[in-house]
DNA sequence: TAGATTGTTAATCGATTAACAATC
DNA sequence: TAGATTGTTAATCGATTAACAATC
């Protein structure tokens, strides 16, 4: 019948996106979890009262990993883990590349985190000539106007933003322009792009106003 | 009357968080369309064209700014600059201490940016004996001994933690205990405080999955 | 067994979007 | 004046939270 349509199994089921924000909150708790190793089971009660989350959240958060829990015992750490990374793609790595080898692209080049999420950073760029060559914990910096055959080359899709604001947009360009289809920006600018590219808009003007908010409202309630 | 009470001027409405992170995206904004300067009032319909927002929804976000616009013309853009610089304190300047002068520490150093938003990095701390002493882009680093006789005298309240995450918790405990009231934590560790302090997580690992998904569905729906 | 915890269905809450009279 | 744009009130949408039977 087809109004019973939507119900076959094709069919994309959104998913919240604050739920898959808390995603890899609930990863790097559970594998600390694990290198414990004291506890097999780990119930949704346990994980929101360490993560000062509602319980019935955690469990609708972890549905979306379609992990099925026992009652009385709770979830199967080891199975939890494995969903999540399944259900984000986590075991087959995406690689990118990074623009902007000042301090800040320096410490996400160094931060090799990243790589228990999915992504490998597998070379920088950048147009200052004495760091071209060189390498930034392990990682070789090229040339610029190496990027675009290299992006070719490589099938490269995702690109990191970390160069000065006034070469945001311009580089941006060349990125989109050689295939890059998802830029993680870094630099405090809008920067526009063609539909059919993301811009993932890193802007910590935005926290910092949420935090000093909170803060203005605490110290506001305590006279 | 009983039922009147809330409508009080004091009565404070809690203003939206997702509102108030666009705040800085508007003013970044307005300050670029003041330096071009060639026009002195801007339509909602204008400024969401330009930011990808629906005209309604900028609207009602400088709705909370408390300036009024006029039919036909829009908003004169400097009130509106005015106004959420009011609305978010930035004219009385806040001061901060980070701690752990690494890569990502220098960065955020140097980013003079935030002062444009109300904040004011005085001083770095970290435990490494080459880097006491010295300077970074202007600021000083300080034994972090040094953290709870310097919190204490200058009444510092914001904290900056970009240290290695080992030592998150143990950092954390130093600054709360020194009088600290707002951790900005850019470690990816979850860290515990007590009620009365606030702790603003800048999780990369959320943004990153944010990113990796959407562009997962981007690519999935072009074959 | 009794009690804790699950998955599911329903209620609440808050943010976004729509509708529209007022107006420069 | 006519039309664009405002502020305000109402409708919609989606996320969070509550309620509860099923169950190990």
């Amino acid at each position: 019948m087809a109004y019973e349509e939507n119900k076959n199994e094709l069919s994309i089921k959104p998913i919240p996106e604050p739920a898959l924000r808390r995603l890899p909150v609930y990863y790097q708790y559970l594998k600390t979890l694990k290198n414990q190793g004291d506890t097999e089971f780990i119930s949704a009660t346990q994980i929101g009262n360490d993560l000062n989350i509602l319980p019935i959240q955690v469990r609708k958060d972890l549905e979306i990993t379609e992990i099925i829990g026992r009652p009385k015992l709770g979830y199967k750490i080891s199975e939890l883990i494995k969903g999540i990374e399944d259900f984000l793609g986590w075991n087959n790595i995406t690689d990118a590349f990074l623009v902007g080898a000042g301090n800040l692209g320096s410490a996400i080049l160094g931060y090799n985190g990243f790589r228990e999420y999915g992504l490998n950073i597998i070379a920088a760029f950048d147009n200052d000539e004495k760091k071209v060559g060189t390498e930034i914990t392990g990682k070789m910096i090229f040339h610029i106007d190496k990027l675009p055959d290299m992006v070719k080359r490589m099938g490269i899709k995702i690109g990191i933003l970390t160069v000065p604001a006034p070469y945001a947009q311009s580089v941006a360009d060349i990125m989109v322009n050689a295939g890059i289809r998802a830029i993680w920006n870094f630099t405090h600018v809008k920067i526009n792009v063609p539909s059919g590219v993301i811009v993932q808009h890193e802007n910590l003007a935005s926290s910092l106003v949420v935090l000093s908010k909170r803060l203005k409202i605490l110290l506001q309630n305590e006279d």
